[in-house]
DNA sequence: GCAATATACTAGGACATCCAACCGTTTGGA
DNA sequence: TCCAAACGGTTGGATGTCCTAGTATATTGC
């Protein structure tokens, strides 16, 4: 989308801040800012790995987590919660893998209201492929040193609690 | 979208993909995906913020842009190099805020290709409006420790100069 | 000087996300 | 028992992002 920039915007942003006497809350927004900006980098790439397999991000989480369910099944609601996106996202994603025979809808057994989105074997097939491509093209070559991660993974788990995604832990 | 839940699911996430043997990228995958969730929380509390004022945060960012850029105006395709997204959203965004008459477009003096954008004093008015509440709301609050938020400006300032962002420092 | 290439912006389309509103199903209290 | 309230999912609409293609203007090279 560009080449690279010869001075870091956000650094500048941060710096302008600076100069507009907000400088006390200049360093929170450029770390909010840089965290914006990784994950567009992020989406990109694997995006971009997952492309080759007709698959994008939303898709492929569904995928994953279903393939991690015991029965390979899920009420939508589940999937809402814990992919953490808006029931209505699930249904468009749901909709659109059920077109590509990846998953199933089917009725609950004793709940009226309840959908199942259920794996198919091609739905699972793929869901390993993606994810071994993943797993090589973009974990493997995170870009983050192994204490980096740790940092990552410390203080992004507390904010998450904190906002109230979770309670453990 | 919801209550949160009893755990954390990216730490489950990681626990998956170590009981299969995916140990070795587990935690990057972790911090991948927390980056992404924490984006999300971030998005969803600005843009709560910015509503009042009838903006977006794309549209905001543009008018913040404007507003740090000495004559107030700017060529469309230097506002997309600096916010990092494509030329087509930085056209969406302007249409809506020349709607809203925050800002102008205006041919360049010199390069009949080159089309300028410049902010309107209502934009201005609005742009400093809505960057107090930003402070206060949300840069003010953001959760991180004073720590944190240095460890997050080098860890994630480091992966974009990697990833291509930018070239100096 | 003119053709070939590069640059700047816009139009149309595919996706994803959220919100508001709506329709069945289930649950719970009067 | 029965009806109101809660729950689960979908539909329709607004936004935003990117991509591909197309138009117009500049710049380059022969």
């Amino acid at each position: 989308m560009g080449n690279p920039l010869p001075r870091d915007p956000i650094a500048d942003a941060q710096r302008n801040w600076e100069r507009h006497g907000w400088g006390d809350v200049a360093a929170p927004m450029a770390a909010i800012t840089a965290i914006m900006r990784t994950q567009q980098i992020l989406v990109a790439r694997i995006e971009g790995v997952l492309k080759p397999f007709g698959l994008t991000f939303a898709r492929y989480e569904l995928l994953a987590l279903l393939s991690f369910a015991r029965s390979g099944a899920l009420p939508m609601n589940k999937a809402s919660a814990l992919l953490q996106v808006h029931p209505t996202s699930v249904t468009n994603a749901v909709d659109r893998l059920e077109k590509a025979a990846l998953v199933v809808r089917s009725p609950h057994p004793t709940d009226g209201r309840t959908t199942l989105i259920e794996l198919t074997s091609e739905g699972r097939t793929l869901s390993k492929r993606a994810t071994t491509a993943l797993n090589a093209e973009v974990f493997g070559q995170s870009g983050f040193g192994d204490d980096d991660v740790e940092h990552l993974i410390r203080i992004l788990g507390s904010f998450r609690r904190d906002a109230g995604d979770f309670t453990d832990a």
